[in-house]
DNA sequence: TTGCTGTTTGACAATAATGTCAAACATTGC
DNA sequence: GCAATGTTTGACATTATTGTCAAACAGCAA
């Protein structure tokens, strides 16, 4: 048999990564991702079925990958705080890596072409339900214990993920509000921890 | 000449708002708006030009609408504090309304679309420059005060920003993670503002 | 060389959506 | 009634994009 020598399919996969989550721009085409990577179009559709299976493939090995990331910590016995610090490394990392990821489901889901359960399944583990719900408890007890204000649970929850995500997610209306250049919104971006922290903790 | 006797124009952009901006479908078709208005699909051309068209003057309704309602409080001389907590009321009361209003703006932006300038220009007053850093300066001199964290202006207006938008703008993802009905997730979002002044102030 | 398998190409078909247009219709003023 | 103006309709043209297919091509094995 013919052996694959040329690395097309990487090829693509680098391209469409790079199109659609370094700079966000969701409705390329086929046809312009097919350019990025220096081959024709219906390559695209030899090695990957269609359009959307390059897409749940990116988007598959990214989260398993800040699934990797995230699983040893979270589920160690670290104290409360030293686990959402490392929560907010990860993901303040993964902004700067993909930026557009976060927009992307956002985006997808209110398209309708994803419905809110594809999407969740799609960047959850599979017992993210009983995850959740232990992180809620722990959440309720730190509360308790008094290190974090008084608040429910969720209230928690929602906090931390939308300081973590909204940046990255509404980065380029931030970007012109700010009048900042790529550069400077990814070192102010990289610089947010403390703050994040000071939004969360008493 | 013939009057105007029908309200067919208002039926598209009721139907337009409804579909959009309260259901979130941005991907909606000519066609199923004006299925939902009761009309033909050529009456949408006939009086608004484009789709387009009909999407700005919807978008620009509530932007003007939401300016309308923070400038009088935003420009008064309540305390800064008093300042935040209005804002937070507006914004609460315009997420539980049109709950895809911001969901909208991102993926617009993404999508290429709209390019963040024209987003900014869209939603923003015209003197919002001036305004920001006036703002910015306000937070300073808080800061100096001592009733909020410590932090750079710009990550407590980020983090102000992200808290009020992103509940709404990743909805239909929190009502799955935590199973909720749509009308928990709006009692939820109406009970936030105690939970976000808890992350701001000290 | 010949044949096999995997790769690449260009042309084509299918689809989906938007916008246009001429003609039909309705309402009002005269 | 009948012009005149605004409204509504259905058919059509246009455009953009995706996916398919048969044929050409390249490398390796026998």
């Amino acid at each position: 048999m013919a052996i694959k020598d040329s690395n097309t399919e990487k090829q693509i996969v680098e391209a469409a990564r790079h199109i659609f989550f370094k700079e966000g721009r969701f409705k390329a085409t086929t046809q312009e991702i097919a350019d990025a990577a220096g081959v024709t179009r219906t390559l695209l559709n030899y090695y990957f079925r269609s359009r959307d299976v390059l897409f749940e493939k990116i988007l598959q090995d990214a989260r398993e990958n800040m699934d990797a990331k995230l699983k040893t910590v979270m589920e160690g016995s670290s104290s409360f705080r030293e686990k959402i610090e490392y929560f907010i490394d990860v993901f303040i990392e993964q902004s700067l890596n993909l930026p557009y990821i976060d927009a992307y489901m956002i985006s997808r889901m209110n398209d309708g072409i994803l419905n809110p359960d594809e999407v969740v399944d799609k960047l959850a583990t599979r017992d993210m339900h009983t995850k959740v719900k232990r992180f809620l408890k722990e959440i309720e007890t730190e509360i308790e214990k008094g290190t974090i204000p008084h608040m429910t649970p969720l209230d928690f929850m929602v906090n931390l993920s939308s300081l973590l995500a909204y940046p990255g997610v509404a980065q380029p209306m931030f970007k012109k509000i700010f009048q900042m250049s790529d550069k400077q919104y990814r070192q102010f971006l990289a610089q947010r921890k403390a703050a994040i922290l000071k939004a969360l903790f008493k």
